[in-house]
DNA sequence: AATTCGCAAAATTTATAAATTATTGGCTTG
DNA sequence: CAAGCCAATAATTTATAAATTTTGCGAATT
């Protein structure tokens, strides 16, 4: 359902209205088109250098991810952000991922407990920014965390379930790119990441989805604080 | 997010393409196109009597619904239904709706309460069938028990939740089309919408969702058991 | 004098029709 | 009998046309 922000290893989408939906979800996540913009034809035929049909295809797609709105007659615009979505979604998020944690918990295995283990050692030795000094982030440290993220709900054995968290995961992540640099050093995310690996790998269910949702909300917070002092 | 299946008030959709969207959807959740039957655009331009371009972008919005898939190159295709399927949707309802319920009633208020009153008191004043012998699926039915599980999941304060509910819904509208009439006597699903509307009321939440995921499973029970007996 | 209403021009979205590109199946050839 | 090529079919894309909304200007009214 979801396809990888990153690094799709070389193939090539087989239909140009594809290409367009990733290149187009890639730049509305990183909030290069930011929200509330205006998406015009004509402008985004000369940006993507495609005709109509494969740009409406894909906004159309975008829209039923909440990413992109359309308002009859009037044209395709970026969903726009509130502080009221930024909770509403976390929350939600909670709730779903804990739901999800404690069945993936549920059904343990080696081979998932493996893969986590991996997941999270890719994470953890990958750079959060380009630049030490200056926060740039890293595209391959967003695209090994989510992994992480998606690996431990995904031994839930519910497709949809895991395919609503990723919508989530899509629709926050336009959030923390809003939200730049601030926490970079102040939060430790890497010891969140940790400390949650070793709950889940111990089987201790409840404070796994205790520490993820306070993940969750932590990056919220921060988020918040972030945005509202703009 | 989602639109009604049935009585649109008089409105006519303001664009071609999202009234045949509402069509297409009607259609392939009635089961009229059955699963798994490809959908080849010149079909369905003299089907629905409409241009390509309207067509793609219903086609196209139903795939992120996971009611058509598109395989690149060639062609659109209803979504194939399997007793696999059947069994992760419903498992996924009953925990997601579980949720949803439990934060519904704990923001019970009584606007809502009295909504749901006046939802069940319309569904259960609709008859099951058209023809009380042989058994017709009565589309108002239809849309009042949607509308009753709507609300009663409504309250939850989520609306990504309440939007993946929807589609799950959808999802599994199509199994219960499939599999018609058996359950006709067989199941007092009206008993089963009282009883929970009445522990609802009573803010017995545990039992209330006991009884919503029990309702569900058992729909699931009697299609599992008609569809695996054709 | 300022504001509102209405009409016409411009811009933009939506729909159709035509052209291009990819895939499938059959036929010929090695 | 297998492999490769060619024709037919179908999907994708571009280009063109129609419909709708927005914008700007001017007149009329408060």
């Amino acid at each position: 359902m979801n396809t990888n922000l990153l690094n799709r290893g070389g193939e090539s989408p087989a239909t140009l209205a594809t290409g367009i939906y990733e290149r187009l979800k890639a730049d509305i996540l990183s909030a290069r088109l930011e929200p509330g913009r205006k998406l015009q034809l004509r402008f985004l035929m000369e940006q993507y250098g495609a005709g109509q049909t494969p740009l409406r295809e894909a906004l159309n797609r975008l829209t039923s991810e909440d990413l992109v709105v359309g308002k009859e007659q009037r044209g395709f615009f970026v969903q726009s952000i509130s502080l009221d979505e930024l909770a509403e979604l976390t929350k939600t998020r909670c709730w779903v991922e804990g739901l999800a944690l404690r069945e993936s918990m549920a059904n343990a295995n080696a081979e998932w407990e493996e893969a986590l283990l991996v997941a999270h050692h890719r994470l953890d030795r990958t750079p959060r920014s380009l630049d030490p000094e200056h926060f740039e982030n890293n595209p391959e440290w967003d695209f090994h965390h989510r992994n992480f993220h998606a690996l431990l709900i995904g031994n839930c054995a519910s497709r949809p379930l895991i395919g609503f968290c990723e919508q989530l995961a899509d629709r926050l992540h336009r959030y923390r790119s809003l939200s730049s640099r601030k926490a970079f050093r102040v939060r430790n995310v890497a010891e969140e990441h940790a400390t949650i690996l070793k709950t889940v790998l111990n089987r201790q269910a409840e404070d796994a989805v205790r520490l993820l949702q306070r993940h969750y909300e932590q990056t919220a917070d921060f988020i918040t604080q972030d945005l509202s002092t703009k």
